[in-house]
Order: structure tokens, then C-alpha cells, then sequence
DNA sequence: TTGCCCGGAATTGGATACAATGATGGGAGT
DNA sequence: ACTCCCATCATTGTATCCAATTCCGGGCAA
């Protein structure tokens, strides 16, 4: 049903460490600015050193961690400037892949994404925060399986969407927020049956700008 | 004078073994479709595995190698899609780099911009092709650097330039491919002393697709 | 007291040994 | 003769050991 962005492979230590490490940052386990120290991880994670060297460096290429100028990585500081970067590059992009997609899209799909939009409405509702977040990825997962030939694009958007979690989660705790994410997301649907490729652009470019805001809202807010 | 894009490092056994396999993909040593052994590599770099995989790795994301279904790399089979593809995001990317850039481009930086251009011309009417390539990469360096600040854009931008590398070093052996380029570069600059940021994004947007275009032809006519 | 230099500890980078997992080919049974 | 299965090989994944580099602090001299 929903996407192939996820599987929790932990078959090789590799996978585990990554895993381990990425659920770690993104849980804040590791305060803002610490140097993670490989071995200390690797303690940690019940893996040798070798498995956490390659998943920090994959997430060192998604942006999760920062090398430090020397030698090794660490957790970096929130960056208003940052979370604004990555915002906007995914307005573009994922605006440009919807309008890619837009020719493509079938009667099936847009069922499936109302669903989902129906879902985490009821999630809403009930004051189910972690299920409206659950069907809003869904959602996205949907969007952005449309275009999963175009394997780059599809790998881009993927990262960022896995980035910006640190600031979802929290956003989508805030009521506005969530209803913002669903209006637009309801726009999105509209437009694509639509089938204008411009609007749809248009459209999924002021979803994530609206997403940008309620993400340095509730940042600003918090200190 | 030129850009901070490339500084040979070759310290580390790391960036040694990177810039061996890297050079040996963009000159053809191996055939599209073969299998990247480790330890063959690892020979011909003269290290061990260890730098091999870090590089390999590097290589994939950068996308010089694909991963294999079930483990290991090889060298993709050029394929015109993923090459579309790529010419695509660096359109859309950079169109909007350029847009972003716009209002902060001075004079010096025109300047800059337009002895690039001069020297390419000189290089191309005296038939030094290997000149031409240079100077238009200083070119499109400069450029990239008035977006250094957006680190993300900035290293996406950096890498699907060095990916079609790979054609365009075949593209600018024809003069027709190296003209159109060149007319593009001073259509940038002209736009970019206008200072309209659309403009801008426009003209770097058909700069790209047409490079796209002069590689397509260069590729279908080679068989 | 302050600044500089040197030495040792901490940590990463690289090599090698070992384990696990697909791939391959040959032999036995039908 | 053909197919299927098992043994063996090739190759990658993981652990550990060693080397190189950076970091940090203490001591010495001005």
C-alpha cells in the first residue's frame, strides 16, 4: 500500500548501526554540537567500528550529521538558515516532480491519496498525533513513488523529506500545523486531477513553503 | 581566480583511491556493465580494500557507479534516460541558483565571467579544445560559487556537473557544441547584468537543455 | 604570570585476517 | 541427455590490529 521508501533492512550490521544512529539523532539523543566518537557508538550500537564508519558517512551525504574540519563527525547545531536551504530546495524539486508526474496520474492514485488525507483527518480529529504524521508520509510516499523512475529525483526527495523530519515531528504536534499540511495536501490532490502540470507545481511549491513557516514558527517558539 | 570546486587532494589513501577510480570511470579504462571487484581495484590504486569502499561508496552517491541487486558495484551502461535526467535537475537546479544569485552579482564577477568566455573563445578559434573545457568549467565554477552559502545546492550542483563530465568532455570536441555553449555563457552573463532573477533562471534553464541536447547528439552519433 | 613547545593520550585512517553470503560448476540421479 | 542439488570458490561484509594525526595539557623559559 504505501511507499518503497522504507524498509527497515537490519540484516547487516551496516543497516543496523545506520539505523541505530539515525533513530538516535533524530529522537535528540545526542545533544546539538557533540562529536560522535566511533568507538563509543560502536559500543553502543553492538557493532565493531568498521558498520558505523560506513552509516556515518552515509549520514554525513543526507545531511542527518556534519564532518567537523579536521577529522570526524558531529551532530549539528539547528540552522534556521539550514532548514530554510533544504525547505526550499524541496519546493523546488518537489514542485518539479509533481509536474512531472501530473500526466501520469490515474484514478487509483488520487483514491489512494484521498484516503490517506481522510485518515490522518480522522487521526486529527481523535488527537492521534503520530497517526496523522503516519498517513501524511504515506501521502508523500505516494507522491513521490510517481516518479521513482527518475531515479535521482527520487533519491533527492527522499533524503530531504528524512531531514526535515527533525523539524515535522515537532510541527505536526501544533494543531495549525497539521491542518495546514492537510489543506495543502487536499489543494494537491485537486490540482493533480486537475492535470495542469503548472499548478500542480505551483500548488505543491506553497504546500512546502507553508510546511518552511510552521517549521521556523515552531523553532522560534521553542526558545 | 577560479572556483573552490576541485582541490586534488590526494593525502589520504581515501582521496587516492577516489581520484584513481573517478579519472579511470571518465576515461572509459573499464566497459559499461562490469563488475567492480574490490580487490582488483584495490591493486590497481595501489591500497587496500578499506579506501577502495569508502571511494566506491562516494562514487555511487555521486552516481559514476551503480549498486548491483544483490551486492557490489559496476559502471553503468550509458543510458540517454538517466542521463536526460540528470541535464533535467541540473536545468531546474541550477536555473534556480542562478535566480537566487542574481541579485548579488557585481561587477567584478562580470568581469570575471566574461574573460572566461574570452579565453574559451581564443582557445576555440586556435582549436585547443582541451582550453575550451577549461575555461568554460571556470566558468560554470564561478557561477556555483555565488551559492557557496547554500551548501546543499552548492554540492548537488558540484556533483552532476562532474556526472556529465562523461559526455561533455565528447560534446565540446564538436565545434557545434562547443559554440552553443559559449553563445550560452554570454547570454548568462547579459541576463545576470540585467539582473531580472526569472530572467536569469530562463537563460540558464536553455543554457543546460541545450548542452543536453548537443550531448544526445554527440551520443546517438558515436553508434 | 604568560606564552610556547614538546610529549603523551585519544581518535581516526588504513591494512589484514576472518566470517558470511552469493555465484558457479560438476556430478549423480532420473 | 537433462536437471537439480551440493560443494567449492569468489567476493563482499565485519572485526581487529597497527599506524598516523590531532588534540590537550603540563612544564619551562622569558
Amino acid at each position: 500500500m504505501a511507499g518503497a521508501t522504507e524498509n527497515s533492512n537490519e540484516h547487516t550490521a551496516t543497516d543496523k548501526a545506520y539505523e541505530y544512529l539515525k533513530s538516535a539523532i533524530l529522537s535528540g539523543l545526542f545533544p546539538p554540537g557533540e562529536r560522535l566518537v566511533e568507538e563509543r557508538l560502536a559500543g553502543e550500537a553492538g557493532v565493531s567500528r568498521t558498520p558505523i564508519r560506513s552509516a556515518l558517512s552515509r549520514l554525513a551525504t543526507e545531511g542527518f550529521i556534519k564532518p567537523m574540519e579536521k577529522r570526524g563527525y558531529c551532530i549539528p547545531r539547528d540552522s534556521l538558515e539550514e532548514m530554510d536551504e533544504v525547505f526550499d530546495l524541496r519546493a523546488v524539486l518537489e514542485g518539479y516532480a509533481l509536474a512531472l508526474a501530473a500526466p501520469m496520474v490515474t484514478g487509483a492514485v488520487i483514491r489512494e491519496l484521498t484516503e490517506y488525507v481522510n485518515l490522518a483527518q480522522k487521526a486529527l480529529d481523535t488527537g492521534e498525533n503520530h497517526q496523522v504524521f503516519r498517513w501524511n508520509t504515506a501521502f508523500h510516499d505516494t507522491l513521490n513513488d510517481l516518479i521513482a523512475d527518475k531515479t535521482r529525483l527520487y533519491s533527492l526527495i527522499a533524503d530531504m523529506r528524512k531531514y526535515v523530519l527533525r523539524y515535522r515531528k515537532d510541527t505536526l504536534h501544533y494543531i495549525r500545523g497539521a491542518e495546514h499540511s492537510l489543506e495543502g495536501h487536499r489543494r494537491i490532490i485537486h490540482a493533480l486531477s486537475l492535470g495542469y502540470p503548472d499548478l500542480c507545481e505551483r500548488v505543491m511549491r506553497e504546500h512546502v513553503m507553508e510546511a518552511k513557516e510552521d517549521a521556523r514558527r515552531t523553532i522560534l517558539e521553542n526558545r
